[in-house]
DNA sequence: ATAATACCGACCTGAATGGTAGGTTGAAAT
DNA sequence: ATTTCAACCTACCATTCAGGTCGGTATTAT
């Protein structure tokens, strides 16, 4: 298994604040409600989100979350890397993993790339917008 | 990282095989030291492979392993999906899961089931003869 | 008999998953 | 000003899995 929650939750969230975004802020509980999802583990989920730009998070009443692009332009790979980390096959391959020392003679590691970057692509892909739509 | 050691380890463990068959039977301990991998945790990742007749495996003095079709008839999903179970990009599509409620209205299922369609096709479009002529 | 081998089951350690609990900060409504 | 609602933050916790190790048994050639 690949995906865990924290990632196919962030893709719920992206999703509900997509198809109901009326310009308000949208408050996290109400999305845990629709979605079914327990909020104290959404709240873990979402700094990351709001940290790099995805989502534009307010505080204090009346405050929530808003998306701060188009939902077409979310390619559902740039939601996973960041709330999954790498989506690398293997860790060799992973962005902080000490170097193999065998790397270099390494036969299996053109296919571990070949596959990345296969994973990657069609992950980028399907956009949020495409899933609503389901447009797969 | 979907991959772990258990798979990562039965395609060298494959690998291995292909190159050094001279007809005999090859004992673990041969190949845990040329590979540089612990005897006792591969004892325990082949038995997979010699119940599902990917290799056969003899006891005894002069015992040890071989393989059972030539390298060319190995795809590497074959092995992977034996030794690491389902290539599943999420748990909902493991053979074993108890199927998801929201099945029916799952509009996420639908990329699940594609991309875990193209991890596999890869993943067997590339054999143990192709690991082993670099021929990726 | 002995040596070498596959095979088997129990155990162990550390990390990750999937949360929960409780509080702090910030902003708007009263 | 106070209350209320919301994001945000830190610590904890139970379960599972990865990646082994250990010790032994069954089987076969010499």
């Amino acid at each position: 298994m690949i995906i865990s929650t924290r990632g196919r939750y962030a893709l719920r969230v992206m999703m509900d604040l997509a198809e109901n975004s009326s310009g308000d802020y949208i408050a996290m509980k109400k999305i845990a409600e629709r979605q079914g999802l327990p909020l104290k583990y959404l709240e873990r989920i979402l700094p990351v989100l709001t940290q790099n730009r995805i989502v534009e998070g307010i505080q204090g009443k009346g405050g929530g979350y808003r998306l701060t692009r188009r939902p077409e332009e979310y390619p559902v790979g740039e939601i996973l890397r960041l709330t999954e980390g790498d989506l690398a096959p293997v860790t060799c391959l992973e962005c902080g993993a000490e170097p193999c020392e065998k790397r270099a003679e390494c036969r299996t590691l053109p296919m571990w790339n070949k596959l990345h970057g296969i994973i990657n692509a069609y992950l980028d892909s399907v956009t949020i917008a495409d899933l609503i739509a389901g447009n797969i």
